[in-house]
DNA sequence: GTGGTCTAGACCACA
DNA sequence: GTGGTCTAGACCACC
């Protein structure tokens, strides 16, 4: 019996593809263990009608996600969320240039919007907390205040 | 004598539009006061040349430039970046949301790349530096000045 | 089975650009509710063979429309007519100076060709009630009902 | 020794074509009464660097003045303001289509903002008021109060 | 010189 | 079927 999944929320006016965004966050949800490894994804059929999307678009998504490495389909079966640890990692460099490419965007974005890099900071670890990314130094911790 | 602007590199093999990408890059430029307020961007026929684009891929560029409010278009003149003050910032609440939204989607594709939370907190730190975006940095200045 | 929608008069031959010709026409359908909220307006391809323009131009129209708020595109889909109350009003400043503008240049033009004040107001009120914006009236109504 | 001219405000940054904001401003000022007929507009190079455009501009503006019949330019004089009772009106009918025109879409860009009737009526008033364009039916003269 | 408009047509992505 | 992108080129308006 298959446990309720996290809910969805697509926004068919978006200019953002339907498929890209089911991606985008099933991909958060992997990444902060919502969804678990070894653990079946909604079937095609029941995705779509939930979403009242095409089935087609959520075929879509899946594919993706199985480029991605994320998820593998088994035949009759279903689709089912890999372990990350078994994935090799991408090279520090690739990361780098990734992660530094979505960063300027973000920045970019929040300075366009009137945020300063403080509330983009705060932002920044709020959200490793909820998604359960533990950061090391954790600056939250209280300091001796005697001291 | 206008003086060399930033470069600006596109790839037409991928998947985003190059009007995008051209976007999301001068929206990176500005932010990071590469192109100053009041500055003029290079023309239409001068960056479609450059870029080996289609004029008109720079024009569709540079309108969704100026319906995000970062540069006008003066009739005959050519196109200038706004001065970001000018602009009334979005509502706190409106900025959170968006924020937090980029900050998962770089999170997850960081995790799934095997970066770890204290990798990615680097990455900000430094590309905040990059972009003169001056953070107050009161979590790592030291505590005990009263010890 | 989709209703006849209203017609559109172009004139290429006008000053003002075809696009923008769209786009005012279909404004007003849109607060006159010749168009209602939810209603698929005609496909690109379909509008731009009926008024005998290139498709590309009724994309700016739509485009433009879109960036007005007043409709969105649901990709593969159409363009949608948007519903008036979800968006949140400008300032009453805001409409007060735009109103203004507009209402300065109409009586500006009317004098010019020869109206007074009074058939300007006759017109400003049919106008109303052909568009279905119902005036209180209050100042053309009885005041003598304690009389 | 001419006196001095109602000031005229120019956004180089609007899409409108600035010779055609100079024409709407002068538009309204002659319809206002602020410029009387025989009044002699500023020259072309003052108004040029008054308002800090290129002359060839404000030569745009004037001429198209002149095809309206607003102005007459008698050569190495001046440019004039003609009198509005010497031109014979427009047939009603013609009036009658262009300003149900404007009034159309002044009435559908209001109610985009969030304009009701009675509110755009109210401001219709008031700028004819403020135009010096009187209305016969004064609505505003106190009624019996002890009706 | 600058940007703006319109056209014609190919190709792709989305649902 | 829908809209989106890109190209190529002509012509106009603006300053």
């Amino acid at each position: 019996m298959p446990r309720d999944l996290p809910p969805l929320s697509i926004d068919p006016c978006s200019g953002e593809p339907i498929w890209r965004q089911i991606v985008e966050q099933l991909k958060v949800q992997i990444a902060s263990r919502e969804l678990t490894p070894g653990e079946r994804l909604p079937s095609i059929r029941n995705l779509g009608s939930t979403l009242k999307v095409n089935p087609r678009t959520v075929v879509r998504a899946y594919e993706e996600l199985g480029h991605l490495g994320l998820v593998v389909t088994r035949q009759g079966q279903g689709v089912f969320v890999l372990n990350g640890e078994a994935r090799e990692p991408a090279s520090q460099h690739a990361r780098r240039a990734v992660l530094e490419d979505l960063t300027r965007r973000m920045l970019a974005e929040g300075t366009r919007m009137g945020a300063d890099a403080d509330e983009m900071l705060a932002i920044f670890e709020e959200t490793c907390q909820a998604m359960q990314l533990p950061l090391s130094k954790s600056e939250t911790t209280p300091r001796n205040a005697s001291c």
